[in-house]
DNA sequence: ATGGGAAATGAAAGCGCTTGCATTGCTTCG
DNA sequence: CGAAGCAATGCAAGCGCTTTCATTTCCCAT
């Protein structure tokens, strides 16, 4: 155990203790069956010995790969990238890559410089959130061969980047019915901003379609689009609420508006569902938290980021810019904020 | 605009363009002051032109450094590292560093591994969290002259790295005697386990410490050890309270415990705050979205990563391995869940 | 035994960048 | 007007690894 010494020990060390070439010690360490098992031993040994670990840089430089992966999201303050990129990240670690993340807040623009960053420090792959994206920067990708996986949204066959996801407007669909179902014809909508980001766009579209099929138009629909946050989601919901024809059921874009529409009607006095009823999107665990318990379309966040690790490591391995997507089923939870319409109509 | 061409420009690439060595695009881009007007802009404009990215891997090899920063924390899921790590992140980005990160799903055994792992990859320094570790990584972390600084934790002199972080002791000793000024005389504690992380172990001992100043021995108090989670937190709560001479008061390591402690009690019937108190600690934003609002402590997450990222980046580029610990200060926040001993002595 | 062919190994050329040292070209001053 | 001094630039040697190609070794069929 010499290990831990001044200067990190590299390959020729470990080359010179075990009395073989550079080559020979690198292909015990990348490619094992490719060397004697007497070699290997011998090998192994001296690098135990020496504590020796290899210098990524250098083996990125040489090998033109780094076994790393870049991640650009919106955030990691919100729990529902948080719990998708845990996964993700874990995967990865286990298939003997690292993790480089970066993120924009939400600004379409840093979007593009991250990627770039990521991309001049070698990712060997790009997972992205969601389809928007400008055709310079999938240029970009295509140009530099940098295989990219989109996640959180679901690749319908017109997108640039193969996607893993599920049917953002589908689920909504599906929630919208179970909505209409129970007599509401009075829908309040509470997005998040839609310009920049398909997921949300596509949701609110989901509802738009359902809608359209029972024969009702924009009059029944009124969608707001705010912020992401609990307090912007409450606000929504007050706004919302003082409209003359209020509605009897407000769906969200995602969990975080709806809990916070959930405080702002306990504050405003409004009894969820029986005044009206609410919705979210995403099950994160604060949809059981609250009182009553949302009613919310479960999203597999854990299994998509295992997946995209594995789905994004085999393009880096196999070096395809293409792979089937994949789309993940939702599935709708009722739990306590979704009833009957109040029938005041 | 010839960028994105095939084969990515290299240095040599914008060195023919301009008409200077190599040597001077290096000084250009990274001493722009070692080098004449006139030239910079000469080579400026091939860079611009030639679209040319630096290779990170190169650069790192040859100047023995990444412009990389390692973090190696339990999870990402945790609101309270999300936050954190989020704010660290966005900071790194500005002083132009980017972040590797590694989880340790609360493993002792993986975090060692993942620090090799991100000081071979090069990481010119690293962010911990806490302080409980072994001498040997202490020894590697010296060995090879790797900044690293501990998060979420104070150093009171006796730790061997760097922190920043707050008083984790002193802060539940002060909640602790909003308790007991409540007339708490029976108190339970649901802690996250205690074993190989000081933060929890800290705040139990600040609420024996405060309990021994009022001369409350052992018998006042009962803790339980649990798993981080909102169920193991109701789960433990469930325990506490179907002891023989049950808590009045029960104070919570972090909040998640606390909010699933909340939801067993109404599970179980019991009135918060009349007939049991309940606390936290961190005051993550599900803290105010529960019904009672939680009563709990206030942590700078935010603060913490940004000036995290600050001095790390200073002991990289002061190539310092210590530096002086700071001490953010926490705050009670009194909302709902702490009220007067029912009295039932 | 022995020649042939496959498998194992070694020698050495880079990968794209930084940087110590040598060189060039100015300015400045005696 | 020439030498000294200094700033700007160029030269070239690495940084630690991978990988091609050539060489050696080994095994087996003959």
């Amino acid at each position: 155990m010499t290990g831990d010494t001044r200067r990190p020990s590299k390959l020729a060390d470990v080359a010179r203790l075990s009395g073989v070439s550079t080559a020979t010690v690198s292909r015990c360490l990348n490619t094992p069956d490719r060397v004697v098992p007497a070699t290997r031993e011998k090998v192994l040994k001296a690098v135990a010995e020496l504590g020796y670990a290899p210098n990524f840089s250098a083996r990125a430089l040489a090998a033109r790969q780094t076994f790393t992966i870049g991640a650009v999201i919106p955030t990691m303050e919100n729990a529902i990238f948080a719990r998708g990129i845990q996964a993700f990240q874990e995967e990865l670690g286990r298939l003997g890559y690292t993790l480089l993340i970066a993120s924009t807040s939400y600004q379409e623009s840093l979007e593009e410089e991250q990627i770039r960053n990521l991309a001049a420090r070698g990712s060997d792959g790009l997972l992205l959130i969601g389809h928007h994206r400008s055709n310079r920067v999938l240029d970009f990708l295509q140009g530099r061969e940098i295989p990219a996986l989109v996640a959180w949204a679901h690749n319908d066959g017109t997108a640039a980047l193969p996607a893993i996801g599920f049917d953002n407007a589908g689920a909504m669909a599906e929630l919208t019915r179970e909505v209409l179902a129970r007599g509401h014809r009075r829908i309040g909508v509470i997005s998040a901003q839609t310009a920049a980001n398909d997921r949300a766009r596509l949701r609110v579209a989901g509802i738009r379609a359902t809608l359209a099929d029972v024969g009702l138009g924009s009059a029944a629909l009124s969608v707001i689009e705010t912020q992401y946050g609990f307090d912007a989601g409450g606000a929504a919901f007050s706004a919302l609420m003082s409209q003359e024809a209020s509605p009897t059921a407000v769906m969200c874009g995602n969990d975080v508006l709806a809990v916070g529409a959930l405080r702002a009607a306990r504050e405003l006095g409004i009894s969820v569902p029986n005044d009206v009823s609410i919705t979210g999107f995403d099950d994160i665990e604060i949809a059981t938290l609250v009182d009553p318990p949302l009613t919310t379309i479960h999203v597999p966040h854990g299994a998509m980021g295992h997946r995209a690790a594995q789905m994004l490591v085999q393009m880096v391995t196999e070096k395809r810019l293409n792979m089937p997507s994949v789309e993940l089923s939702t599935t709708i939870v009722l739990r306590a904020t979704l009833g009957p319409s109040p029938g005041n109509d």
